[in-house]
DNA sequence: CGCTTAATTGAACATACTCAAAATTTGTGG
DNA sequence: CCACAAATTTTGAGTATGTTCAATTAAGCG
């Protein structure tokens, strides 16, 4: 599991899609930054950082979705954020000196490149828009750390696994029909991702469909009233 | 409430204590920074920001305490941060480029100094150590977002306040004794802190109080075992 | 096809919340 | 300085909600 090998990444700007951090980058940077990388597979349920680590790099998904979640005192896990193709991976626990905080674990099949730091650091101080792109990015991350924090503080089960769901529509998006995530999770992660027991996932999601807001089969989620579920979201108590 | 008035804070060194961001400047920047600054003094209960609005500055504590807090949807108030001398307010959204999405209040009398953010933003590409020092900031503060999203989420209502009363410690120290917490909170302050409802806080409080862990006389909180209060914070259920 | 893991359902239980009332503190004006 | 009003703090009781534990069913995989 999580066994590195040689693949045919030829150069950064192939994850500059979207507006992700690396198009802030021009061509002769994002060769820059190529030119030290190390390509890596991580099959689905591998590591790729662990919580305690020392980060010595930079991670960047150019395949597949991966999990980053904390393991709490009595075992649970919260799921932190979910990330994918063209995310970098791994920046705060650098920026902030301090050892990984969370680890991050590969969804599906991954390819994942491991940039120099030292490079980057070199790149953000040669960039300065490159350099305020990331400002802003950690500045977002509080502030949806803080909105999930005081979110799942107050909300009901059903709120937040509602919330959840939502969450992985805004991340991942859907097929083709607009409504089937085209993210595929475990009850489990689900639980973890809302920060209920996964019993209560289960019983929440149960909920959803019988009310025609929520389409299941199996793993598979269908948005069947985007309405009720951003409704419902929302609710102190649903 | 919340009045400015004509204050005699020479420069921005005057606020250059310990080890906060200020120091990160040369004397000559330090000046740069304190010519287009506003000085003004916040009663005990008015609002610096408010939720929502637009930042176009920021603030730096010379004097006082303040709270920030974010409003829930169910009316509750979840104390996101305390700050002291020295530390810089309303960062998160200038850097995030949003409105604030918490609202800042003096907990006492306070003097706070407006500072220009273009002169900030000079002073940051100016100065990479400074930047540095800013980035990782940011990164800290998602870290402690993640941190306190999650314990609150596992830990039960005692070790919720007992981690309070640890921030509390942590934040702004000890009188002389070593033990009589130097900050002074309402109740409901300190369930805010917490995350639990006023009366939850006040029983929590009152169980430390008679394990002798604490010692409260009205607003005044002293820490009598420190080693018990650390344990208790840490525990799944107390 | 059997085995392991994941998903689901059920029931008892614990915990913190809400609402309501009493007690205490704080602030203010006479 | 006292008396009164207002706000805060404290205590109590009932309730709702989610958790836990256990058992069952379904799904994935060699």
């Amino acid at each position: 599991m999580g066994k590195k090998q040689a693949l045919n990444i030829p150069t950064c700007n192939a994850c500059a899609n979207g507006n992700n951090l690396i198009c802030h980058l021009s061509h002769g940077q994002q060769a820059a930054l190529s030119e030290f990388k190390l390509e890596a597979v991580f099959r689905k349920g591998s590591v790729i950082f662990r919580e305690g680590d020392r980060p010595n790099g930079l991670f960047c998904i150019h395949k597949g979705k991966v999990k980053v979640t904390k393991l709490t005192n009595s075992g649970r896990e919260q799921v932190v954020r979910l990330s994918k193709e063209g995310e970098i991976l791994g920046y705060r626990a650098l920026f902030a000196g301090e050892e990984y905080t969370a680890t991050a674990t590969a969804l599906e099949d991954c390819e994942i490149c491991q940039l120099s730091k030292e490079r980057f650091y070199e790149l953000m101080t040669a960039n300065p828009e490159f350099n305020r792109a990331i400002l802003q990015m950690l500045a977002q991350d509080v502030r949806r750390a803080e909105d999930t924090w005081t979110d799942q503080n107050q909300k009901g089960a059903k709120a937040r696994v509602a919330e959840a769901i939502l969450y992985l529509y805004r991340k991942f998006g859907t097929e083709a029909d607009g409504r089937t995530l085209s993210v595929s999770l475990s009850r489990q992660d689900i639980a973890d991702l809302a920060g209920v027991a996964s019993e209560t996932a289960i019983r929440s999601l149960s909920f959803l469909d019988a009310e025609g807001i929520l389409g299941l089969e199996g793993k598979v989620i269908r948005i069947l009233n985007m309405h009720s579920l951003e409704q419902l979201s929302v609710e102190h108590n649903a």
